[in-house]
RNA sequence: GCCCAGAUAGCUCAGUCGGUAGAGCAAGAGACUGAAAAUCUCUGUGUCGCUGGUUCGAUUCCGGCUCUGGGCA
């Protein structure tokens, strides 16, 4: 059976290093599964991990957004399975086997394809993902999953209901209708919505109108089909790291004076220079760059205003970052998807 | 030293015309399947500064004390 890691927790646990150490130990590849490190911006922000980890084990999916892109959790799952894949590919198959003469049975099946991509030099997609070069040096590979963002790995391990593409027509549309008329339009359109999707889930709701408006059928409609996958034939096997509430607190309260001592201020204002950031847009400029969802990014810009002293800045984003902490822990403890083994 | 104001939840404060109290924030619990570092829901928390008095009953009224602000000297 064809083995899966993944180290999970809620921010400022220690999973950059933990996955660091088991990578090294077992030969793994390490693939992001925390949505703002997949950002090439904020890293001081976002914890990212540091060059000279980078080197000394493969890592995927960090670094591969910019400031403007948007991201999503089946986006990130089939990005994931590839690399997933990639790396397991690899794993059953030692490099040099393939060298061996009258190896015959070996250079057949699954092998070839991996064969192709060598000969050929490389394909896009294989040296975006510097799978190729990076796995002939690091052999026996198992892939590790690490991050904080739950959802990404219950859609890559449970699936996901088949939900139509929306035009941007569309969106742009249903972005600027009032809330309360969609939420009506939207429970006119099916009554059983309401008690699936109560008006409260903001991107429910609206997510659900943008199908209905695309497709003229209910979003029930197509979560009753089958789900999409993205893996198959893989058993997980899953760690989820905590400690003690109290000081999991202060290891975030640290780690944001340590990320301020290594510029996280400057980091912010080279942003804001990237985005044109005006005062007057603050909000818009928010709402248009998902980045600055990363925690201490908005507090930094109103600091960088004058808006609030260093003091309340602090304060403010290490809050911001013990109510993410509480909000995983809890998704760790009732979401994590059931065919995970938890040690 | 004198005068004034205050002392109630972890914090900031409201309140009880005398029947042992409530908001916000913090904290805790929870939800979540194509935005998730997002979004949303729920729940407590108490020697009402200490000490006497009046009263059936005091956190509330009166006295004293302690502490903290502010003013005057």
């Amino acid at each position: 059976m064809r083995k899966v890691l993944l180290i999970l927790g809620p921010t400022a646990s220690g999973k950059t290093a933990r996955a660091l150490e088991v990578a090294s130990k077992i030969g793994g590849e390490i693939i992001n599964c925390d949505r703002m490190q997949m950002y090439n911006c904020l890293k001081i922000l976002t914890a990212f991990p540091s060059d000279s980890d980078m080197q000394t084990v493969p890592h995927k999916l960090f670094g591969v957004l910019e400031y403007y892109h948007e991201s999503s959790a089946v986006a990130w799952a089939a990005l994931a399975a590839r690399e997933i894949e990639t790396t397991l590919d690899f794993a059953s198959k030692p490099p040099e086997s393939g060298l061996l003469l009258g190896d015959t049975e070996r250079r057949s099946g699954v092998y070839s394809g991996v064969h192709e991509h060598s000969s050929t030099g490389s394909t896009q997609q294989e040296t975006d993902s510097g799978g190729l070069v990076g796995s002939l040096l690091h052999k026996g590979k198992v892939p590790i999953i690490v991050g904080g963002t739950g959802l990404y790995v219950n859609v890559l391990i449970d699936g996901i209901a088949p939900l139509p593409t929306v035009s941007k027509n569309v969106r742009e549309q249903v972005a600027n209708m009032d809330y309360n008329e969609l939420c009506s339009e939207l429970y006119k359109s099916d009554a059983r919505l309401i008690e699936v999707i109560p008006r409260q889930r903001h991107h429910q709701v609206i997510r659900a109108y943008e199908v209905f408006l695309e497709t003229g059928q209910s979003v029930l409609e197509f979560r009753s089909l089958q789900k999409k996958t993205f893996l198959e034939n893989v058993q997980y096997e899953c760690e989820v790291l905590s400690c003690e509430r109290e000081v999991l607190y202060e290891r975030i309260d640290r780690r944001f004076e340590k990320m301020l001592e290594m510029g996280a201020v400057e980091e912010v204002k080279r942003l804001l220079e990237v985005v044109e950031y005006e005062r007057q847009q603050r909000d818009a400029i928010f709402k248009k760059y998902p980045v600055f969802n990363v925690i201490g990014a908005r507090e930094i810009v109103a600091y960088l205003d004058g808006d609030i002293s260093l003091q309340q800045m602090k304060e403010a984003a290490t809050l911001n970052s013990r109510h993410y902490a509480k909000r995983q822990i809890t998704w760790f403890r009732h979401q994590l998807p059931k065919g995970v083994g938890i040690s």
